[in-house]
DNA sequence: ATAGTATGTTAGATTTTATAACATGATTTT
DNA sequence: AAAATCATGTTATAAAATCTAACATACTAT
């Protein structure tokens, strides 16, 4: 997790703000949060904490509730993008294990001239140079 | 005032929130406005609603607290770099006169530049090409 | 017409915050 | 040394914000 994901994360702000800060109800946020489209913490005495992340999501709702979408719809909306997103994560991972075998495969490559150099230069080493590896 | 200090200047946080952001306790955070280095807003039933620049000033006197500096210190550190701050802008505004200023004289050298080359032209553009004024 | 959805409203309990006053240990001043 | 001041803790009391749960209601879809 990068930096900003934790700070995205980070549970802040009490349901007053958000309220103010995307124009939703008390009862809908607390509904929204019944169908599991947000999971805001808790405080000790029980009190909703919301992150930044939990109000993207919710303006995100507020749009699509806006443009018609209902629970359903919205419910949808947001499994396809977590899908998305996974795929996507996994993509990078794919990339991350190619790179990584060839990677592998230049390390290959590079033994090999190693190996190569060395019988190359076995000769001419013996014929005046090994003072080199000691001294 | 830019999009960003408009950000950090946003009244969002309840002092429980606050707290756990700074370390401070409640009576802290409350003295510390007392004596004025910070001002957080209020709601309509008058709780404190801190915003980012307020974390900021909060754990600024945190950090000068531990240090051993007292409230006397730190007002008298905060009264200098707000002194350093408008000096910079001013010294902000001294360049952006003095960049008006020469922009002024552009112009005048500009329309010196222009009469001068009309007169130059005017021979020129009688003899042939006055036709591209108009059409 | 009925059922389901999304939200409003209300009631009562609990938590959080506010102010104000007094307490206290550490420094500073007299 | 005694008194005053500073920075914070603690406590009491009031008010505000939030919680859950239940019931109400306007729409939509069947």
């Amino acid at each position: 997790m990068t930096g900003s994901e934790i700070r995205r994360s980070m549970p802040l702000f009490p349901i007053g703000t958000v309220m103010q800060l995307t124009d939703l109800t008390a009862r809908q946020i607390r509904y929204y949060e019944e169908h599991q489209l947000i999971s805001p913490a808790r405080t000790e005495g029980n009190r909703r904490l919301f992150s930044l992340n939990d109000i993207d999501v919710l303006l995100e709702i507020k749009d699509l509730i806006d443009q018609g979408v209902n629970m359903a719809g919205i419910k949808q909306l947001f499994f396809v993008k977590e899908q998305q997103a996974i795929t996507e994560s996994m993509k990078k991972q794919d990339e991350k294990a190619r790179r990584d075998l060839s990677d592998e495969e230049i390390r290959k490559l590079l033994r090999k001239e190693i190996v190569q150099a060395g019988r190359f230069n076995r000769q001419s080493l013996r014929q005046g140079n090994i003072h080199r590896f000691f001294h």
